[in-house]
This record gives structure tokens, C-alpha cells and sequence, in this order.
DNA sequence: CTGAAAGCGCTAACAA
DNA sequence: TTGTTAGCGCTTTCAG
């Protein structure tokens, strides 16, 4: 019940040759004939010839493929980064095989070990809001495999990575609101430990410190699963709306948390009580009532990077000890749920 | 520079055995000691051991893993239809490896290709908008390659098959128009060839007809390109509009034909001259203004359906010659854009 | 220039 | 119960 190719051996046979003759002449090596070689190269192509993957990776340790780690597909700005992953990989004649980790830790470790044993020569990694070990990830660099981090990147594991700014994107965002008038600004983000967590928060902070506004905690808000459980999201807005001074603005950090908490403001009829900023890649930000401002993520882009220092990486002779973190400029996109008074 | 697996060799050497008797403890054979088995388990266990699957793969013609085709990821009924082909995938041991054809013949049969080579057990296909000639399907499937399609399928190849009721979700969709006063319903939808397209449109003229309001052709856009280029959707829209006779309705088929629709219509501050009910599975729908009605697919449990079918006929121990087509019911939510008066 | 043989990691007859 | 051997498809010495 299984497709089966055409191998160099039936070629050998049908051409009266060795497999390894074929071998060679499939490879272009120099010990061969014009003739033989052409004899050859015509009939694969006449019988649709594919070397066999497996057999290849067995002997080669080779897949030409990259495996992508994210949470979920699903979520705009990884979509759109894989986008860019895809263009570059295929562009280099290189696979992608995609995995998502659903924000859980144990997903994460098994899939990327499923894909290791797999022969994935490399892997592009943004890490699960779970994760915290990344022993694992170290443990598989140390053995010598290839790894680039984006977006939520581990502080510990020294090799490329490319993030979005989002230090800047946080803080155009918090002084936008600001400049908005508002000076109670709450914020709603991911797990405290994700790197991308504490920069959008410091970036936050220090908004709100450049213009005199006094940082209170109760207005910070952390979410475990990155808003992928709606209770979370609930949690933090009443706890925010049970304030006795209420917020009067509220920077979304991360695409679902930015679309989920947009969700609850709508069923508890609170929409217009908040100025409100996104921090999503979502292309329909501007259809929602209000239009959503947003700050926007190079996801793209930020996927060619990371694939672009990846095969770098795997296609280098020597080992790689000096490493680089890029980090690319997030966009402010000012609509109306920032600035427009409530109807 | 690859990361390389302990071996079964390996243990074999450091326990004094053979590599066969290895095997078999591990395969839990019956010719196996009880001590021997336990030594080489809890050895393998420490080594963290795990198989190649190159190796296994190579011998066994099985790879456990199934290969995914879409047109886009970043399409709200594909990420769902995914997230179904995995739960299903995941819990009979297999994994997914997604491929994205961008709505190109070309790079769907590329993929394809390059799946079947990877060695993929089985395809679920969803097909692109702009592939006509499915006859290398029908190769592949000849030759014992086990593949369900789902969603956008083809007629003409004789297998497993799951699909929404897209003629039930259409009448509905169009009757509810029509039980809004309507007359005058445009459609805008995919290419004419496919099978989504062609139900939907049947689904659309038959509610039409049963309310006495006739069919008029040109109320019907095709989009070669499903709205992936913006083009389609904006000269679908304006050639509408510069009819004699106006519509007052627009029914949009498809995920990424209503968002784009919604964004053109909004650019045009048309948003408001038409009542409009989507097909669309995004969960933002409730957050535009005005908020949309649309027609939900059944993606998730589609793609569960699609993978037992996939995972049914891989595991089969003869060739399967008689096959289902599974139609799942839609669902019809309604909201503001079709029903509200515009502001 | 071409063939023979070994080996990548694993399983499955077949022997012992 | 365990070891030996062959073979999955391919590349790569090493001989011829």
C-alpha cells in the first residue's frame, strides 16, 4: 500500500550498468563517460527518477530540510513570519516542516526531538509561553545542531537570533497613548519570563517614566498561555475593571492576547471605556470597531533573517562561536481605538 | 556539524549484546528474556535512545508522518483544519508535515512531490484555486499512495473525501439575505472550476429561485486567485458598482475573498451601501464594523474526519476500492452587516 | 571509465 | 533465547 519510486537500481538494470555507475553519473562526477552519463540522465528523466530522501539522509546525514517551531500557526504574526521562512528556505532548495507547540512545554520538547530524528539539518525556534528548561535546546546546539531563535528568544543559549524591537514597539506605543492625554495606562502581556515579555514591558516603563507617570503594578498584567485561554484574558480585564483608580488606556502585548482581550472588552460592553493599542499583525485591525491601533512586527522579514543566518549556520564548514542578534524595527500604525473619542 | 543519535549498536556494545536482540527488547518481541529486555529498556531509557526514523523508514516503506497540503496557513479555515489533523494525527502517533501552495499548480505539484519523496504515508489535500490537471494525483494514488482530500476536492479521482455542506451553507446564507427584504444579491467567489465554487454558486441560485428572484449572471464574480491578490477583489467590486442596476447584497465565498472584500468595500466607504454575509471562519468577525454575518465551517472537525479516513486507509491491510464522501453541515451566524439598517 | 563491496540504522528471517 | 546475515537506496572507496 505504498508508492513506490523508481530506484537507481532499476536504472542500473535497465541500462545495463552498476548502481554505482549511475551513482556518478546522476552526480556529475568526472570518472564517467559523456555518453554513459547522458545514457543515464535520459532515462531518469524519462522515468521521473527521485533519489530517495532516507536513503540520502542515512548516508549523508543530510535532509535539506529546516524545522519551524512555533505556538500556533494560527496566530498572524507567525503565519507571516513562516511566510518568510518558506521564500528563503525554498528559494535555497531547503524543506520546511512546521510544528506547532500550542504554548505547552512538553509539546515543544517532543516535537523537537521528533523532528531531529527526522535529520532536520536545522531548526527556527520562537519558544512556547511555557517553557522555562532549556537544557534540552542547549544540549542538541552543544551536539552540534544548528539553531536560530526568533521572536521569544532564551537569554542563555548563545547562537543567532532575530527579534522585532520590541523594546521601541512598546515604547511608541505607551508614549502614543500618552500623547493621547491618558496617564493610566494598564497592560496586559505574556509570561512573565518570555524575553519578549520583559522588553515590551521595559520599553512600557520607561514611556511612562520619559513623561512623570508613576508605574504601578496593578496595572500590569501577566498571562501564563499568552492569551490562548480566554479565562486568562477575563482574569486580567475584571481585575483591571475592580480597580479603584480604572484604567483609562491598555496596551495589548502579543497577537492574541491583543485579539482575545478585544473579544472581551466587546461582550462586557467596555470597548469604549479604553483607548486601546495592539501589539498584533492581524490584516484586518482596521476593520474592527473601533479601528484597532497596532503595533505592527517585521514578521516577515524577521523569517527571511532567521533563515538566512540558519543555512549560514548548517552550510558552514567550521564550527560557528561568534553570533549575531538582529533586531528589526517594529511599525506604530495610529487608528482610531487610540485616538477617537468613544461614540 | 549534525547532531548525531545514540544507535541501537551503541547499546548493543555497552550491554555485550547484538544488535538484533537490542531490536527486540525494544520491539518487545517474544523471544526476548525478561532481563535481557529490562537491561537494554532502562539502558535505552537513560541514553535517551530513540530510533531513526531515516533507518526505519528506509526499511519499513513507513514513516508515520502525513503530509498536509493548503493553499495558506495564514487562512483562518486551513490554521483550524490543521489543528483537527493533528489532534487525530498526534493520538494515533503520526506527525504533520504542512506544505502551502500559495494557490499555485505548480508549487502544489512540487510539494507534492517532494512529500511523497520524504516518504509521507499519506496526503490530505486541500486543492489550490488554480490547478486544473489533477491526472498526477491520480498517479499517485494508482500506485498505492493512500490520499483523502478535503475541502476543495477533485471530481474526477475516486477516494476518501470530506467537504462542508457548501451547497446548504450558500442557500442559507443567500435566504437569509433574502428574508432581509433583499433582491438584488451579488457573489463573489473562487475560481469556477472548483468544487467549493460550484456548490456554493448552486447553493446560491437554487435560494434564489425558490424565492422567485432571478438568476442575473452578472451579479457573479469569479476570482481566478480565491482574492489572494487584491486586483481580483477590487475589480470584482467597482464592476459591480458600475452596473445599471446596482446590487443591494453581497454573499462572499470563501475565507480570504470576504476579509479582502471587506477591506476593499471599507476603502471605498461602500461598507455601508450592501447587507453582507461572509463565508468565512475567522473568530474577528464579531469585532468589525459592522459586525459579520457569516457562514462557518465545520474546519476543525473536517480535518479530524479527513485524518481518520487518511490513518484508515494507510493502516488498511488490503487495497480499498469503496469509498465515502463525508459532507459536513455549516453553520449560519448572523449579526449586523446583513441585517442592521447602516448608520 | 566502470564494477564490486562496504556501510549509514534498523528489522527480520534463519541458524545456533 | 540470542547471534548472524541480508537488505532497504544510496554514495564512496578501492580494484580492475
Amino acid at each position: 500500500m505504498k508508492y513506490d519510486n523508481i530506484t537507481i537500481k532499476d536504472i542500473a538494470k535497465a541500462l545495463n550498468l552498476t548502481a554505482s555507475t549511475v551513482s556518478r553519473a546522476l552526480r556529475d562526477k568526472y570518472d564517467i563517460s559523456a555518453e554513459t552519463k547522458n545514457r543515464v540522465l535520459a532515462y531518469a528523466e524519462k522515468a521521473n527518477y527521485r533519489p530517495h530522501p532516507m536513503a540520502l539522509g542515512l548516508k549523508e546525514k543530510k535532509t535539506r530540510s529546516i524545522g519551524i517551531v512555533v505556538s500556533e500557526i494560527a496566530n498572524n504574526y507567525f503565519s507571516q513570519a513562516i511566510n518568510g521562512i518558506e521564500s528563503i528556505a525554498n528559494s535555497r532548495g531547503y524543506h520546511i516542516i512546521i510544528i506547532q507547540t500550542h504554548e505547552s512545554s512538553e509539546r515543544e520538547k517532543n516535537n523537537v526531538h521528533n523532528l531531529v530524528a527526522r535529520g532536520v539539518d536545522g531548526l527556527l525556534i520562537s519558544m512556547s509561553n511555557e517553557t522555562k528548561d532549556t537544557s534540552y535546546l542547549q544540549h542538541l546546539k552543544n551536539k552540534g545542531l544548528p539553531i536560530v531563535f526568533f521572536d521569544r528568544i532564551p537569554g542563555e543559549i548563545e547562537t543567532y537570533k532575530v527579534i522585532a524591537n520590541n523594546y521601541l514597539g512598546a515604547f511608541q506605543a505607551t508614549e502614543h497613548l500618552i500623547s493621547q492625554g491618558l496617564k493610566k495606562i494598564a497592560h496586559i502581556t505574556s509570561s512573565p519570563h518570555l524575553s519578549i515579555t520583559k522588553e515590551r514591558l521595559s520599553g512600557y516603563k520607561d514611556a511612562l517614566n520619559k513623561h512623570k507617570i508613576k508605574y504601578r503594578e496593578e496595572l500590569v498584567k501577566f498571562c501564563e498561555y499568552g492569551g490562548m485561554r480566554i479565562e486568562e484574558i477575563e482574569d486580567a480585564i475584571s481585575s483591571l475593571f475592580a480597580l479603584k483608580t480604572k484604567p483609562d488606556a491598555l496596551f495589548l502585548a502579543g497577537d492574541r492576547i491583543s485579539t482575545q482581550s478585544l473579544q472581551v472588552l466587546r461582550k462586557l460592553g467596555k470597548m469604549e471605556k479604553l483607548k486601546l493599542v495592539g501589539f498584533t499583525n492581524t490584516s484586518l485591525s482596521d476593520l474592527f470597531l473601533p479601528s484597532l491601533t497596532v503595533v505592527e512586527q517585521p514578521a516577515y522579514e524577521m523569517g527571511q533573517v532567521a533563515t538566512e543566518f540558519l543555512i549560514q549556520l548548517i552550510e558552514s564548514k567550521h564550527p560557528v562561536s561568534k553570533f549575531d542578534t538582529r533586531v528589526i524595527d517594529t511599525k506604530l500604525i495610529v487608528r482610531d481605538s487610540s485616538t477617537k473619542q468613544a461614540i
